[in-house]
DNA sequence: ATGGTTGTGTTACAA
């Protein structure tokens, strides 16, 4: 079974892209983030045809996230449990063939410091907890998503340029090796080291570069994890023409 | 060199 996290910036400027990936990884479960839209501006029925299941949690403008899957899908979930008050669309947790998924659409946090990157922690913090309930339930669970978090310089082209943003920060740094110690696994760490990006700017050529940061991931429970078989960065559709500033990440889980 | 680009939706804001 294979499950993909993508940042899509905005599903309907990026159907084209979105649809051809479909077509050609052919993912199991697809978890997007930046989606753009209320949910009745979702381009649903280009995915039903292709035979997904969706659940999306849209926004007007900005956030939003969906899940796509082959397999029913139950027990949805949409917004991040914590604060009643928080509008955001940036969570959908869900059962679906088996495991349990969540997309995330983790707060950027910028500029920092400041009421944004405030935000961006209390988000972590509610995260946390919600991370730390679902994990005493003992499944397989994918959290997939983009964090908006560089784990360590390793995972940055130049650390020094990025010394000030929220997405490097002390902060968000400790908050996610808080999940990561509840005994998650990040996936694309177990076969790839060094830098391994899934984000480049849109400006400066970054991309032509490989001014890249990783920030998008895919951690795993521990139920999760002993069914790994394999991970990867998808390239191909950052190269392409109107390409989202991120690329699909995605493992792929045994039996 | 304090730049550069994209998307939404309006001429600003977020990333």
């Amino acid at each position: 079974m294979k499950i993909a996290t993508w940042n899509v910036n905005s599903i309907r400027a990026r159907l084209p892209r979105v649809t051809e990936w479909l077509d050609e990884f052919s993912p199991d479960i697809a978890l997007l983030q930046e989606i753009k839209t209320v949910n009745e501006g979702f381009p649903s029925t280009e995915f039903e045809s292709r035979g997904y299941n969706l659940v999306v949690h849209g926004q007007k403008s900005y956030n939003g996230v969906a899940i796509l899957s082959k397999f029913p899908i139950e027990d949805a979930l949409c917004g991040l449990p914590g604060d009643d008050g928080d509008e955001q669309a940036r969570y959908i947790e869900a059962f679906t063939g088996g495991v349990r998924v969540a997309t995330i659409y983790l707060p950027n946090g910028n500029p920092c410091p400041g009421e944004k990157f405030d935000y961006k922690l209390g988000w972590m913090d509610r995260l946390i907890a919600r991370t730390r309930e679902v994990l005493s339930w003992e499944e397989a669970v994918v959290f997939g998503g983009d964090y908006n978090v560089i784990p360590a310089d390793e995972d940055c082209y130049d650390p020094m340029a990025w010394a000030d943003d929220a997405l490097t920060q002390p902060e968000s740094r400790s908050r996610l090796r808080t999940i990561l110690n509840m005994g998650l696994t990040d996936a694309i760490r177990v076969d790839h080291t060094g830098p391994y990006y899934s984000y480049w700017d849109y400006k400066a050529g970054a991309w032509q570069k490989d001014n890249g940061v990783r920030i998008d991931h895919l951690l795993l429970s521990p139920q999760a994890a002993d069914r790994l078989v394999q991970t990867g960065i998808d390239r191909a559709p950052r190269a392409r023409e109107k390409p989202s500033d991120h690329t699909p990440v995605w493992c792929e889980l045994g039996e």
